[in-house]
DNA sequence: TAATATTCTAGAATAAAATTCTAGTGCAAG
DNA sequence: CTTGCACTAGAATTTTATTCTAGAATATTA
């Protein structure tokens, strides 16, 4: 039995809880520190900065989330298979990793302004450019309809992602497992060709 | 001629161009007080603290895009018409107030955890009820979709939500006012009857 | 209008938080 | 061994938020 702590692993999971118990800008790195064990010296060398950990948990998550999608997206046979396993490969990220998901949608701009900030949009892109290269063939088979490029993104998962913010924070409570078929279905019916 | 300086007015100016450009956490009550020529005391004295400059100005904006959406729907004849001026007041008003709109995306979070909470929670319940109270007849005339009530406001305005948030942040180019056509036709394919 | 209260402003003083610095500890490669 | 390096610890420093005290401006009222 390996009983060694990972410090950077036990900082993070203790940032991570902070940041969703008490926010981002009220966690004070002396409240990681006695909730990690850690030392400041330790969290500092790890991380350089608040800002670094937050960078870190952000970056992670994110391309764990991207992971997943872009294997969904890799297996739907149609159009309509893939619009529908975008959303529903979103919605059930965002259930399967809850606390990563609500701290995900607090840090974005912070973590576009940090030294990971440039990092962060190149990724952006590349996934983004990744996913938009499944849809090439749907659309040339016109099974998509056409609209303005930058725009797909927004119709299919923009829902979804709206709801799932005001669910993680409370503000709506059906749960939303039980939304992904109408999710699904809507997401379709404005992007379907 | 009255050139007597508002100083409250002076602040909330001078916070929420540092806020854009630096972003909430990175803004020190210092910067506030430089840009705006008040003194730490009066920033107090008016606030309370840095909280409540955040809470003021994402209470006061949001009013002024409720107002703004109820009017619109006050007007609209039948469902598709209310459909089409959710997504087209949205985008309207965030074209208005870039700087606002770009904050409001951020503060959420922190407004929510602050002491005016509450106060927004409330707002929001209102204000969705409201909105609400209008769709009941569309519904009934059967104008509109019957679907889980907690997606309209998701499926409507989410992906409009979604784009500016993009293109507010920079990560998108297209100019939003030329999306709302397109926005508001998918909106109805997701939600009209 | 003078007296009085209230709101507002200023900036020094204090408290709290982030970050840096110095000095180790322990482990692995040679 | 012993040298180098990643890691940890916690004290010291710097930066930032907040509080406090006092005085100026403005409104209120007798």
């Amino acid at each position: 039995m390996n009983d060694k702590p990972d410090r950077k692993q036990e900082i993070l999971q203790a940032a991570i809880a902070c940041f969703n118990e008490l926010g981002i800008e009220a966690t004070s790195i002396d409240a990681i520190r006695t909730r990690s064990g850690a030392s400041v010296g330790s969290i500092y060398h790890h991380f350089g900065n608040k800002e670094g950990i937050v960078a870190y948990l952000f970056l992670n998550g994110l391309d764990d989330y991207w992971q997943r999608l872009l294997a969904a997206l890799q297996q739907a046979a149609d159009a309509e298979a893939g619009v529908r396993a975008m959303v529903s490969c979103y919605v059930e990220w965002v259930l399967a990793s809850q606390d990563l998901a609500r701290f995900i949608f607090q840090a974005r701009t912070l973590v576009s302004r940090s030294a990971q900030g440039e990092q962060l949009l190149q990724k952006n892109k590349e996934n983004l450019r990744a996913a938009l290269g499944y849809f090439k063939p749907w659309l040339e088979r016109g099974e998509l309809r056409q609209l303005p490029p930058e725009l797909y993104w927004a119709l299919i998962v923009g829902p979804a992602q709206e709801y799932c913010r005001a669910w993680l924070s409370g503000r709506v409570k059906a749960d939303p497992r039980s939304l992904i078929v109408p999710l699904a279905d809507a997401a379709w019916r404005a992007v379907g060709g």
